[in-house]
DNA sequence: GACAGTAGCGCAATAATGTAACAGAAATCG
DNA sequence: CGATTTCTGTTACATTATTGCGCTACTGTC
């Protein structure tokens, strides 16, 4: 995985010590994590953890798609293939928060063409879906929303 | 409009001054409000105005359609055709934050089909476009994210 | 109408999430 | 090296959201 990164590090950016540890933080996780619970990590690990720590990184990793924001959960995700420019869709299990990662371009279809009809000049889509993962199927309600 | 309201009443929820009023309060601004805007407009009705009170009667308006939550602004609108239940897609401008409220199912596509190879059972789906509203077309730009 | 049950509201406190502003350190480039 | 830009550290604060509890008001049954 660090080596996807390296490559992507060749557009010039700056692929740091504090922002490559807050990816792997992420990577590590595996689930969407919340920008505390990074900062927690982070001061396990001996480094800042003062809130601007966590969400500049952050904002470096999703400017250069290593990882996603998913609004529904205020969380962060590393992406599952790093570095392609892409427009992500998320499945979200309201039981237990965890999250997949594929693909939609929802600009492509109907939406595109109302867009097109009133203007409107779309630059990037979020997709999220609710509902309930496999592993979570038989398992008790909760309330949601 | 609040012909609308009283219709989707009887399907056993109660349409309480209270949640008409943060209702009318959506359909007045015709735009996104946060919660703590509603507040405001809420005390200067005389109303209460701890949080919870916009909170609860938030969640009551989206649970019966006549409101939506705009996830990537943390804010709210008035939905634009009460009480149908329905899979809403926003065009939301990152110059004045304005929100045009559409349709989508992208469930219907390839990312549905990509959930029921998974296993995963899509329950709702949320679409939000983000980009620039015609009115904004020829403004200077925002750093943006 | 009396009563029990439920749903809605008022309120206090606090949790969780996110930013602004500024100073210092470190890389980059002439 | 010096100038410039980028990145980091830190303080302080702003915004958004929730928990818990007690009271009120409506609903339905007898």
């Amino acid at each position: 995985m660090t080596i996807a990164e390296e490559r992507c590090n060749k557009d010039g950016a700056r692929f740091t010590d504090l922002r490559r540890k807050v990816f792997e933080i992420l990577l590590m996780q595996g689930r969407p994590m919340g920008a505390y619970a990074i900062l927690e990590q982070l001061r396990d690990a001996g480094l800042s953890s003062q809130p601007p720590v966590a969400y500049r990184a952050l904002e470096f990793l999703i400017a250069h798609d290593l990882a996603h924001k998913v609004e529904r959960l205020n969380a962060f995700v590393a992406c599952v293939n790093p570095g392609q420019t892409h427009a992500p869709a998320f499945m979200i299990c309201r039981l237990c928060d965890g999250v997949a990662e594929t693909h939609a371009e929802p600009a492509r279809g109907a939406l595109g063409a109302t867009a097109r009809a009133a203007g409107f000049q779309i630059e990037k889509t979020m997709v999220e879906a609710i509902g309930v993962c496999p592993s979570c199927v038989d398992v008790k309600e909760r309330p949601d929303q």
